[in-house]
DNA sequence: TCACAGCTATGATGGTCATCATATGAACTG
DNA sequence: CAGTTCATATGATGACCATCATAGCTGTGA
């Protein structure tokens, strides 16, 4: 399938592909069926054909948002860690990057559409936790070892609160000072030379 | 006005009343005129008698909406601080608490709506940023006088992405275990005896 | 070259929405 | 009780949306 890919795969996925950084651009409600496929190089019609409902496509973009957003957090920590950066400097510094700060389109789901989340249909929501778990295994990955079991849920929500604080001031200058504020402090915190 | 309020004050102010709810539980883009109208008891055409447009009435909505979760938040801190609570535990627990996690309708408007924030009209975004600076304030006047600068911003972040988190897990249990974690890590963090 | 299968486009349907023009009805003034 | 004013209700308008039926096109196999 991925090796050989049919007409209509292909299709299917510019859908997905589209929806993913749609959503992320204007929330699940703020973007339609026709604008999707027009950005996909389609007309609306044909929509159905590929997905069963709005809100099935709805939850595969909301999965590949996260697949996307998570390589791109990945390439960006791989890039601090040649640098010399811990895991979880990589970690911090990507995460909580004025790029970030400022391309909600290709960035984490989890911060674009979490407050949304709650009012979607099962389907989504089950979309929605799952790039939850992603997201805290991401960063479970990032810590060491021996930190305490609930060290990843703790800097996952700092993290994503970080973000959506500083996007919610409508203030690019504020945002960055509260994104790099809380980097050093994270930082200060986790990333101290291990004693011992 | 708030002493002899008119008919039409009165009116005004039960529009945006059911607006302040309305848009927690269904989002900004999630509810009409119509409906808030029909929450307030009264019929659509009449809305534009009372706002200049749907997102002026949305900035106000945004705005009572922090004042009501303000006044709640302070009330569930007086009732912990009676008990014995210092501020700033009485802070953790009740932002965190189990019924806020549940209760988005009547909680804090910065994490029912805030990915929804830079999406908004100018005005609806300017309502947002004064109600994050709310938050702001309520947060660091529960810490002690000798915090760092940056602490408030740091724990306001922590508070609303472990609530966002434990809501978009879409697991009551999961949810309610990832505050328990958040409450007790900020609580050892924060709330030691000073030293001194 | 011809026919067939499978995508995709065109267009329609029923519903919802914000906004506005006008009618109704209630409270106040004389 | 009559007249005026102001808040609210009724109803219309034009735009947009998800969904679906069907027609057209494109590439593949004989």
């Amino acid at each position: 399938m991925t090796a050989n890919p049919s007409r209509k795969e292909l299709s299917h996925d510019r859908i997905v592909t589209a929806a993913a950084r749609a959503i992320r651009r204007g929330g699940f409600e703020g973007v339609g069926v026709a604008d999707i496929m027009k950005e996909a190089g389609l007309t609306h019609g044909g929509f159905y054909a590929h997905f069963d409902s709005r809100n099935a496509m709805m939850a595969e973009a909301m999965d590949r948002a996260g697949q996307e957003s998570a390589a791109r957090l990945t390439q960006g920590m791989a890039l601090r860690k040649s640098r010399g950066a811990s895991d979880l400097r990589a970690l911090v510094e990507a995460y909580l990057s004025d790029r970030h700060l400022e391309d909600i389109e290709a960035g984490c789901p989890v911060a674009a559409l979490a407050c949304e989340v709650p009012r979607q249909s099962p389907e989504v929501q089950e979309a929605a936790a799952q790039r939850v778990h992603g997201l805290l295994a991401i960063v479970g990955r990032a810590l060491p070892p021996d930190a305490p079991a609930d060290s990843a849920a703790l800097l996952a929500s700092q993290l994503v609160g970080a973000l959506l604080l500083a996007r919610a001031l409508g203030n690019k200058a504020r945002g960055q000072a509260l994104l790099k504020a809380t980097r050093r402090s994270l930082l200060a915190q986790y990333d101290r030379p291990q004693p011992g």
